[in-house]
DNA sequence: GTTAGCATGTAAGGAGTTACATGATTTT
DNA sequence: AAAATCATGTAACTCCTTACATGCTAAC
């Protein structure tokens, strides 16, 4: 029942199931391929792998062995593989859908591995995260209007900033709901009912990206 | 030479400043004023409160005192204010313009206190704030242009939305760069050389704000 | 052969949260 | 008078960072 705050857990799980990797490998991939992520320092990421060692959900890959050292086992790097306890415990960590994978950093590393993530689970994700965002908004709107007169104009810049980012985030959001409902149930499809193109997740066009 | 956070100093300084305040209070601002700060918890403020105190920074503020209590000193809310040593530490604070400024919070701290900021202070935070996001856009792209074949669609999307909420913090931070240096050193004012209204800080019309 | 980067760890401590404990004031 | 909210505080705990300690390997 260790709490091992959840999100490196699961970001760590995550990244071992697409390749075997080691520890310093590990960290770069983690401020990399989890862009929201800030880099975390070495200081974390080994007593966590520590902890998934003993609880079981993960072991040292002896067949990635280079196997050409002298005498006595000898190897620089230690690769982690998952085990089935592991695999178990990430498809758990995947299903969960509740306000954890709605915060920011939650959000970011459940969603980045929205490819292993069963299509219900993503909408109720994206859902929870957009009305996370709304009665953010709705705070900041009321902040606004309770104090508009009596804040100078630099707290007024930045709230505004805040909201519009928030605002835009919330449309992204839609988009992306939009699309996973499409992939769901898609339109009556008037001509040539072709299968919904299932190898391509949804929301890859989003914004910015105008159709060739 | 207590270390304090520094974010969580400067803020409640800032804030008492402005006008004393309990600390029930001040936690709400905390949130509101400060949107960028999510709310911290009592456990955090009060204990800092009291190492301001007893640093000398701010102090009870007696002046207060509703005196309606039964005989020895009664009172529910203690309000703070700011000593003349905490007014001195809250301007060293303010002219900081290392990398504490340049970070998520410290960086919306400090922006909120603008107006409280001199000039030359603004532009340094301002640019370093830019700077920092630029490091961490080419981050990004390179990440991006590295890996771009081998990611799934969803962390694509992941990355291209961070992306894209960078780009255009860093538009925001040029327009008010821009409107500070402009207000430093106003055009050869080819007429009617008015002041260059001194009352209005900066950036008060960055984005969708079309002038009516 | 020595510098730079890869690789793994530990110990101490900073910064903040949750949960708890207490009591006053206002509202219903 | 009960319930909600205002108001202040403490203790234990979590999560993470910094700084340190160690050794291997590749490049110059």
């Amino acid at each position: 029942m260790a709490k091992r705050s959840d999100v490196l857990e699961l970001a760590v799980l995550g990244l071992l199931q697409e390749s075997p990797l080691h520890g310093y490998e590990l960290r770069k991939r983690l401020s990399t391929v989890l862009g929201s992520m800030r880099a975390l320092s070495y200081g974390s990421l080994y007593p966590c792998l520590k902890q998934l060692l003993v609880a079981g959900l993960i072991v040292e890959d002896t067949s990635a062995a280079p196997a050409d050292g002298p005498g006595t086992g000898r190897r620089s790097k230690i690769v982690y593989k998952l085990t089935a306890e592991g695999k178990e415990h990430l498809q758990d960590l995947l299903a969960e859908s509740g306000p954890s994978a709605w915060e920011d950093d939650g959000f970011g590393v459940h969603f980045a591995f929205f490819g292993r993530t069963d299509a219900a689970t993503r909408l109720r994700i994206l859902e929870g995260r957009r009305s996370r965002l709304e009665e953010r908004m709705d705070g900041f709107r009321a902040a606004f209007s309770r104090t508009r007169e009596r804040l100078d104009s630099y707290t007024l810049e930045l709230h505004k900033h805040g909201l519009e980012s928030v605002e835009r985030e919330v449309r992204w959001l839609s988009e992306l709901i939009d699309d996973e409902r499409r992939r769901e149930s898609p339109p009556p499809s008037e001509q040539t009912p072709q299968t919904p193109e299932v190898g391509r997740p949804a929301g890859t066009r989003a914004e910015s990206e105008t159709p060739s």
